[in-house]
DNA sequence: AGACTCGGCAAGCAAGCGCTTAGTAGATCA
DNA sequence: TGATCTACTAAGCGCTTGCTTGCCGAGTCT
């Protein structure tokens, strides 16, 4: 019948819209992921609202990505919201974990802090389509899960004020304002809204260069860059 | 007639929602537009566009600032589009001239990325309403449009990149890797999007910090902040 | 006074939005 | 083989959106 071939069409039609348009996890966030049929219109969500941000971005287009109806979204959420909330939640949970791991890796506040800008810009870079989202879109989630957010948000911010205080007090660090140039290096680290991953530099290599304005920018030894290991090589070596 | 009264009293409640949400620019950036009955729909849709964003912010939403009906904005505008266009022209335009100007105070490279930081990280704050606006919603215009805008910020990169350049071809700065660096300062002189104006610091102490950041970034001398002067001295003095 | 201009209004249109509903193909069980 | 469940679809509802239309009162000119 002409009506059947007219839907076989329209699904082929939406799976080839689909593949040209994937977003894969480069760090498979997404893989572990319940239920597992959720995981493709999380990813779609991911692609669309990185091209045109949340709010511009209507649930047809998250489904076509998603190579389903329109309806199909809502087998597994309930609202366009919820999508958003899951992802900017597996965002902020993952570079909270790296932030807190990093600490694990030496005592001393230069090879902390140079820890934890290596693993934000290397994050930044490799998932700057996830974390542009989630940087930029997570301010249209409602007051509530906002502020589930933003606690996660300033636990990271806390963990980088506290180190850099604690560096400025053992005398290593020279700083002249504590909250305007912990914000500083929170800022430098989002490297994601222009990183560009057909540019020359790799999320290593950019990674390393920030680790050095930034271990300056604190005042740190002129030597500190080098002295601060390159997180492959031992610490105490 | 209660036909009447309605009216004026819908008249009224548009009026007192107008003044509750006002936007007057600090710098009065929009006291030369024409025509000036185009001013109020204008400073409405900053106000608007920076509460909730472009692509959430309805007409209506902006035509109640405005004081007016939903009608209203057509006098003068012919889509949403063309108030985020003139917004994101005037603000673009502002610092475009501020960072040129900064170059006419010296020709010393700290210097002058003194002036143009201490511009910028003041228009940044002052105007942080207008700026936020400006900063994330520009991306929302269509391409001919955004190609303008990209024009304009692409000159302001290839002022600071210059002149971080020449600095180090002066031996005055020390970077490692120019773009990075380039890309660095920059995004630390837009303090708009974390700048609350009822914190503890001013414009000008903030840009004061931000200046001593950027040149220890940039590995200038370490009594480069002092002698780059502070904007009211005289430079060679 | 009468004609004209202009800023603004009430009303409303077409399109697109998020989301709902009733129903079904296909896998899994007894 | 038939019953049951799950993941999904076609269709579409109610509402909001950006924008248009036809109109009008106040000010300005002749």
């Amino acid at each position: 019948m002409a009506a059947k071939a007219e839907l076989a069409q329209a699904g082929a039609k939406r799976m080839a819209f689909q593949r040209e348009h994937e977003y894969v996890s480069p760090r498979g966030l997404f893989d572990n992921v319940e239920p597992k049929g959720s995981r493709r219109f999380l990813t779609a969500a991911v692609s669309a609202f990185h091209g045109r941000g949340y709010h511009a971005t209507t649930t047809r287009d998250i489904a076509t990505l998603a190579g389903s109806s329109p309806a199909g979204i809502y087998t597994y959420y309930a609202t366009k919201a919820d999508l958003l909330y899951e992802i900017a939640l597996i965002g902020h949970q993952y570079i909270l974990d790296e932030t807190e791991a990093a600490l694990l890796v030496t005592d001393d506040p230069i090879g902390r802090i140079a820890e934890i800008v290596r693993r934000s810009v290397t994050y930044h870079a490799e998932e700057h389509v996830l974390t542009r989202v989630v940087n930029r879109d997570f301010q249209a989630l409602d007051v509530q899960r906002l502020a589930t957010i933003m606690k996660m948000r300033r636990r990271i911010s806390t963990i980088v004020r506290d180190e850099v205080r604690r560096g400025v007090e053992l005398g290593i660090f020279e700083v002249d304002h504590l909250e305007g140039t912990t914000i500083a290096v929170l800022r430098l680290m989002d490297v994601a809204s222009w990183y560009n991953e057909r540019g020359p530099m790799s999320p290593d290599e950019l990674a390393e260069v920030y680790v050095g304005l930034i271990l300056r920018m604190l005042g740190a030894p002129a030597a500190a860059s080098d002295q601060a290991g390159d997180g492959k090589t031992a610490v105490n070596g």
